[in-house]
DNA sequence: TCAGACATGTAATAAGTTACATGATTTG
DNA sequence: CAAATCATGTAACTTATTACATGTCTGA
């Protein structure tokens, strides 16, 4: 039931907005650590509405609808953020792949890994970059965005050692 | 579609096997990197069986049935492997939190960071101490089942270090 | 005026989760 | 003979994806 937090928490943390308005977010930034797609926040936001956990704040042009957070929202969202603990995800495309490389030759096995650690690479790269492009603000989405943003940095860094060791592995235990 | 794959995958490295020894290298290893539960993998079973790719090679006490991989279960695999590029999950319930810390007060933030610190340190640790315990075997599944225990652990450590960078830098920030 | 951005929604399908339901065999 | 394990399946529900459908406003 993440998507209801991220919803929730990207109008509390935006301080109102519309469901295009959200989406955007979700394309730019937040759509890194939790993908949603249009039918999916239009959903949502009808369903937090119906639980009194949003509401609309004004209407605009082209059907536009303003959201903004309840005091019930917020009350759910520190909730949330405070006594939920985080599950995490145990779903990787890359290394369930990994489990079966025996089903290939060894030298595609090898050319597997090394696919991998150059595409990491390349992410962590890219990354790194769009990190000094960024001129951070200070507010909260920005100072909590950065971190996120570290994190994934890393996280790329991590992947591609890990494949290249993988990779040396493999060519170790050739001889 | 990876479910697919990973039943496949299974049952090729087992060389064929019942859905309830699936379920049991689900809940043990393969779970680790792509969960599933009982429903899905006889689900998947059934599926894979009306498309040819596996087929029933027996029929034991208490209506078990043994699948076996067809040459074009063999095919699907090794085209899934070598064609298709594994696309990362865009999930993590941990990191969706962290961008919306600016809810709570500066410390509560600095103490789900604390927190989230302490756990992948306790999880790093349990994997370390379960991998000097496994004798490893040379089979597929223990080679490359390695590689993704190793994945584990770094993936763990990488994390244990970020969360406590975060944290610094928000006590840093403070003043 | 027309292209591009703004803006919302629904329908159909696929994938994943939880709970229910049933029964056979082995082992202490 | 009772408990644990083996073994398969279905139903109901929730979540996620893809495609379709429609219309408005703004700026060059």
């Amino acid at each position: 039931m993440s998507l209801r937090h991220a919803v929730l928490g990207l109008l509390a943390e935006l301080d109102g907005g519309s469901g295009y308005d959200l989406m955007k977010m979700f394309e730019v930034s937040l759509g890194n650590v939790w993908s949603a797609n249009q039918s999916q926040v239009y959903g949502e936001l009808g369903k937090l509405t119906a639980d009194g956990l949003i509401e609309v704040t004004a209407e605009g042009p082209r059907g536009r609808k303003e959201y903004g957070v309840t005091e019930a929202g917020r009350g759910e969202l520190r909730r949330w953020l405070l006594e939920e603990e985080p599950k995490q995800a145990r779903r990787d495309a890359t290394l369930l792949r990994v489990f079966f490389l025996g089903q290939l030759d060894p030298d595609q096995a090898q050319a597997y890994l090394h696919a991998r650690a150059e595409d990491m690479g390349r992410r962590a790269e890219e990354l790194a970059a769009l990190q000094g492009r960024i001129d951070w603000g200070d507010d909260n989405l920005s100072v909590y965005g950065r971190l996120a943003m570290e994190y994934g940095r890393r996280f790329m860094a991590m992947r591609r050692e890990w494949a290249e060791w993988a990779e040396n592995e493999l060519k170790t235990r050739e001889s």
